[in-house]
DNA sequence: ACAGTCAACTAAACCGGTTTGCTAAACCGG
DNA sequence: CCGGTTTAGCAAACCGGTTTAGTTGACTGT
């Protein structure tokens, strides 16, 4: 009296039920023209009332497609989904791909690999966010063959890719900051997540030569000591901070490359009595949905986060429907300051004489 | 002169290049102790440097798994993600996922159908957040076959679930804002995504019954116009409020069923000229990471969100691991109330003498 | 009455791997 | 020198669909 077996059936099981062949069933599925209409119906409820689906890897086998685009990150998901920067670019992705009847396929390194983790996955392309040429697994990836869209770096130009004016954005923060008296600044950078340690991201270069411009302009030089790197989340804000006031910097601004970062920075300094923007001020970078709601609201820099997942998936797809991969397209969206109340003058007691040295 | 083909190299482009059956190939990366030693790596140069990475569709098909995972939900995408909620959770899911070497698999509606998207996806299991048994493709979705953990809705009590204690965490809430003397209360609950317009959801139900269980000790009862629902996300609790506004409606204090709801409504009220938490408190569910960043900080109800999606994955992954499915497991997880500053006593100029109806 | 056309359907090949069952050669003890 | 066991490798079947290239029989026109 066992169960013979509780098996999803098969499209030989409808055939065999309907009395046809295997490519009527399928004809009745894909091609129902094919067929008398009677035929058709009569097959679909055969398999209606037996409960068949196709099997999807079998279809994909034979189609040579999967209908699912890849989301791939250097980073681990964990890390990845804890910053709100990453949610907004996700959503900006998934209204595209839903759009296209596409699935959403998110790829992280599998066992410390990502090329492992790439050849693993059945998908028809990738958005590739921060994936910077350095990776050791570069290669391996492309070697994949799939088409691919790179984001936050353009260090492989024979992809299309997405990015932003890091520098340009990174420079208004700066010449804000320097325009409100700011002479000591802390920089917060984000972390590669190189799997042969931590590394410098390309996104955290480009903003850091921004901030370094600005400065420059009013003739101070941000030291190497000036800037730490750690995860773009609150807690790696938090950890900073700590970090560099324990090490006795008491910097008047601090620059953060996320507004994860920001946030946590100013939750730590919260916690160490220091006022924002009163004794501090705080920049982020991303400007996400919340960061008018923190407390203080953050000042940043705006990026336009979902279209810039949008704008990817989009040059991902025209890639993947066509097979046509002349010319890969680089689109470079706007960044603008938005000031709020996180920022403010350089207190009294600190000003100094900085600027012209003597 | 015309490129002959950029093909990736089938398992038999090795195989003839390397001089041996595609078994051999096969078992060289499979099973290597069935080939002499020499053979088989002779057989993995040959392979890497045709580039030769085994096709992972074809896999799936014999080896009738996936190493994926799913995670289900009845929204589109787009809301989804824009809700922190769903992060974190996402977050839970994915350490697990990756600590077993799954990959994940986001499955929403596709042309409004979450059947026709399951039938899709090749996945080994799935987590479904938020799907109530009501939900017409149900039936649909289950006759899949697949393994399935349910969050936050009981309703299935065949399969496996994780979710919280709903009406003990509202009614804390609820107890809470009745002792600070608040009578008038508006209640912001999330809207059941159901494709036939818009319903309640499991969990909206759950809480409600929570708040009222509360007032009912107090003698209040809170009318059916008193609850307005809308999307989880802060344009939602905005707009939610907002119209309860224009409605005439001035509640005292505003329970929302999500933090993001909260700080949408908290948001609207500052617009509105409505001081938090002097004019009108407001409650939140879920303690996203930033509730205590935003301002004022929010009072709301803790759940352990990544640990939820932790649950859920370690529940599915037994079932999928072993073939078991005997005796589903359901597991509830606590929720505790936190208070921070988003609350606070009735104003005095709105202090009824409610409570007894005379 | 007969070649030609069309509609309705099917057998077999194919997608790209894995797995089973088998064979040939090497090895082994007596 | 011989039967039995291992070792190394292969051919073919299989996973579950789709697609190509027919096949069959009814219908058409002359």
């Amino acid at each position: 009296m066992a169960e013979p077996r509780a098996q999803r059936p098969r499209i030989a099981d409808v055939a065999r039920e309907a009395g046809v062949s295997k490519t009527a069933v399928s004809f009745a599925f894909n091609s129902p023209e094919r067929l008398a209409p009677d035929t058709a119906s009569r097959i679909r409820n055969v398999a209606e009332q037996l409960g068949y689906t196709p099997h999807p890897v079998a279809r994909m086998l034979t189609q040579r497609q999967t209908m699912t685009l890849g989301v791939l990150t250097p980073q681990a998901l964990s890390v990845i989904f804890s910053n709100p920067f990453f949610g907004a670019f996700s959503e900006g992705v998934a209204v595209i791909a839903e759009e296209h009847g596409y699935g959403l396929h998110f790829i992280s390194p599998l066992h410390g690999s990502l090329a492992q983790a790439m050849s693993r996955a059945t998908i028809d392309g990738v958005v590739a966010v921060g994936l910077s040429a350095g990776h050791p697994e570069v290669e391996e990836i492309r070697r994949a063959g799939l088409p691919i869209v790179l984001v936050d770096s353009t260090a492989l130009p024979e992809y299309a890719s997405v990015d932003i004016d890091d520098v340009g954005g990174a420079r208004a923060a700066g010449e804000y900051i320097a325009s409100l008296g700011h002479r000591d600044v802390l920089v917060l950078g984000v972390e590669a997540p190189a799997p042969g340690g931590p590394g410098q991201a390309e996104v955290t270069t480009r903003r850091l030569r921004g901030y370094r411009d600005a400065f420059a302009r009013v003739g101070v030089e941000i030291p190497g000591e000036r800037m730490l790197a750690g995860p773009a989340s609150i807690a790696g804000g938090v950890a900073l901070m700590n970090r560099a006031w324990e090490d006795g910097l008491r910097p008047t601004a601090v620059l953060a490359m996320s507004d994860a970062m920001a946030i946590g920075a100013m939750h730590a300094l919260r916690d160490l009595r220091v006022d924002v923007p009163g004794d501090v001020s705080v920049v982020g970078f991303d400007d996400i949905d919340l960061a008018p709601h923190v407390d203080p609201p953050l000042t940043t820099v705006h990026q336009p986060i979902r279209r810039k997942g949008e704008e990817a998936a989009r040059l991902l797809l025209t890639v993947v429907e066509r097979r046509d991969l002349a010319k890969p397209e680089h689109r470079r969206l706007e960044t603008r300051l938005i000031v709020r109340a996180s920022t403010g003058p350089v207190p009294n007691h600190r000003k100094e004489v900085a600027g012209d040295r003597h």
